[in-house]
DNA sequence: ACTAAAAATTAGCCTAGACTAAACATTAAA
DNA sequence: TTTAATGTTTAGTCTAGGCTAATTTTTAGT
């Protein structure tokens, strides 16, 4: 490696980037009084526990985060806008592959998951304008803009939802490859039309309908990824 | 990094890719009876000698290249492969970015140069099939198949032409982006007719013509890069 | 044939980013 | 309130892939 010189700004790495987009990930699923936990980015990052202590160190030592030990992590602003960037990169991605080289929902996530760190602000520019601007990537996730904002509309998700009232699929999120290929399987897109029946007691399988079709029965865990808008709000939300 | 075990194997690392790859470009410019110098290596790697012999090493370990100490080294079969591969990305990613995205032929191997490592297989395919499988890159560079395999016609270069003979411009080598914006701006580009008019003594600059309009001087390192067919054999010989 | 220059290798060092094992701190349970 | 479980940090290692300085080998010039 080029060893970067003490006095001229060096570009984040790939391990970096992919810390920070984590964190700010697990940030929203962190009460507002605490941190994210060590834990917690051990696990996603599939790294040892040690391993993200001394990464954390190193992030809050370019003020990236704020790390305030056995508390947990907080991204500053600048470290916040290098995660958008990451995902606004990721999303932009997926949603080309999917409009223009016939990826499937299920397919993009691993190529975006790598590409993200090495495509230029020319190229995403270059994608998100042939696609026209988009707002929302294949799985209906919302794409940061340029200077790091997104929009932020908390959803429904269809285990939460008031039986036999229909709504619309607007988001889908975090399901494996193998898992999206069952949904779309049994006819479940973003924009389709679901109405809950019923759910088993204990968090049991919700019963929903699929545009107004046949009966499926869909785990709990998976109810929980999907979010919802009101059926009349619009059609067909984003895409 | 996630510690590779012993048996397992993994895949090439961009550095050792990047190695393979110069390796391969400098192969062709290498007397037959000689390997590829270190020194050469370390030159177009900008990297130090040293850090080539240490990888060099690993490679030779790997039969990835045949290293012979102070004699130089040469590709195995399985490193060309790996090196084709690269080339391979490489030109296909560009050939994509100029006809799908817009890029110009001078904006492309940057981009390139880092993501041809980390494209997958199924996306350089896809761009591929995409752009109905092209055969030649932007530059006119002869762009691999799937199994490793080139187009290897040598074509003469403009500084080695017998004057007053029309030809037309099929591929031009390794220039830089200001070099490349340079020559679109007199109107060469792949497909033009040129004629040599004179050529200064002491490898002084050319006297062409480009597509029968005005006289320009090319500097004899710019004659170099730029090969050519005979104006008769194909119009517009790739693209 | 001898010597000087060029090329290559060796030896030793460094940083990034992983790892394990052990110590320490906090929280939850008894 | 003491203890056990959970989470975090520290200490020490490791590999990849760089670096410089010193040494060795080859090549070229006289
Ligand atoms: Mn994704
Ligand atoms: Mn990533
Ligand atoms: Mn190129
Ligand atoms: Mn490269």
């Amino acid at each position: 490696m080029p060893r970067p010189s003490a006095t001229v700004k060096t570009a984040p790495s790939r391990a970096w980037e992919d810390y920070l987009k984590i964190i700010y990930k697990l940030e929203s699923l962190t009460p507002a009084n605490k941190g994210v936990q060590t834990k917690d980015l051990a696990e996603r990052l599939a790294v040892s526990k040690a391993s993200v202590t001394n990464m954390l160190k190193k992030l809050a030592e370019e003020a990236l985060i704020q790390h305030e030990p056995y508390y947990g992590v907080r991204l500053t602003d600048s470290g916040r806008k290098i995660a958008m960037k990451m995902i606004r990169n990721h999303r932009i991605l997926e949603s080309y592959l999917v409009a223009r080289l016939g990826y499937s929902w299920d397919e993009v996530d691993e190529e975006a998951e790598t590409l993200e760190h090495f495509l230029s602000d020319k190229l995403v520019d270059r994608m998100w304008n042939d696609l026209g601007q988009p707002t929302h990537d294949p799985h209906g996730s919302p794409i940061p803009d340029v200077d790091g904002h997104i929009e932020n509309k908390p959803l429904p998700a269809l285990s939460h939802l008031e039986h036999n009232t229909p709504v619309r699929v607007a988001r889908i999120k975090n399901r494996s490859p193998e898992e999206l290929r069952y949904l779309a399987s049994i006819g479940l897109h973003l924009g389709s039309r679901i109405v809950v029946k019923n759910q088993a007691p204990f968090n049991g399988p919700l019963l929903i309908e699929i545009d107004g079709a046949q009966l499926h029965a869909l785990d709990h865990r998976m109810g929980l990824a999907i979010h919802v808008t009101p059926a009349h709000e619009a059609d067909s939300p984003h895409v």
